[in-house]
DNA sequence: AATCAACTTGCAACAGAGTTGCAGAATATT
DNA sequence: AATATTCTGCAACTCTGTTGCAAGTTGATT
């Protein structure tokens, strides 16, 4: 519970009731959770729109990281190495189609991708979608 | 122009100027569209609510699949390979970060990654961000 | 512990994205 | 040309996300 408030710190955010619910949330559920998750987890609590901003000031300082969907915008939580200046960019998630379970793959890497010419990359998301342990 | 109509016909669908008209900008345009987009291109002559059910509809005939991005949702033709039974899985889409397109890189395939064990895979969506050549 | 600037929250109002039901219009078929 | 089927436009609605502002909190200072 003071990690939370560490973590506030460290990205040199006020601690708030909201900020560390919406924290601790993401750290207990494990996978990538929509605006409209937290809502049903904790809207009682807090406005709709003080959770977008949550939402949005973790984004910016590198505590979450969007997670492209077919569906709809998700967030989850970055590993330890992102911070404001320094984020890691690529992401593997897996969506299984049975749950609806969003899940980062930490330890994978991207394989290289051979780009024609021209292009240049900066990051890489990559979603595989199909079914998760607990689902076969 | 009469391919339009062979397009629409082979996945019985009646020929409408609308969906003449959609298909056409997507041929023509080439990169991946928003529903917005189609509205700002043709969106005097058609409601709003017939574009989203032509996209709707063509999402499921297999003519043109979703691209995912993290600022919202696009679309984009499908290679020939598709159709409503048999539909290609993997999708490698490069966006611009210069000048906001989105392309498919169809000659490229997602190098393959080994999934932790219990994981099974359907399909894998890769979206690269970075410049491409026009913006080099 | 009282003060104060800076930041955060809730409210209201709004803008945009996407959906549904229904009546009228257009299409393919006979 | 007549018919059943499908498609379109309209209106109304829901859901998602944003902005401005006043009131409430936080953390730092004294």
């Amino acid at each position: 519970m003071d990690q939370l408030r560490e973590t506030l710190k460290v990205h040199h955010l006020r601690t708030t009731t909201c900020r560390e619910d919406v924290l601790s949330t993401f750290i207990n559920k494990k996978n990538a959770l929509s605006h409209g998750d937290l809502e049903g987890a904790l809207g009682e609590n807090y406005d709709r729109v003080t959770i977008y901003r949550t939402l949005k000031t973790f984004l910016e300082k590198g505590i979450i990281h969007k997670v492209l969907d077919d569906e709809g915008l998700r967030y989850a939580l970055c590993s330890h190495s992102c911070s404001e200046e320094q984020h890691h960019h690529d992401h593997i998630h897996f969506k299984c189609v049975e749950c609806g379970e969003t899940n980062c793959l930490e330890n994978l890497h991207i394989p290289a991708v051979q780009l024609p010419a021209g292009y240049h990359s900066e990051n890489f998301n990559l979603l595989i979608q199909g079914t998760c342990p607990k689902c076969n």
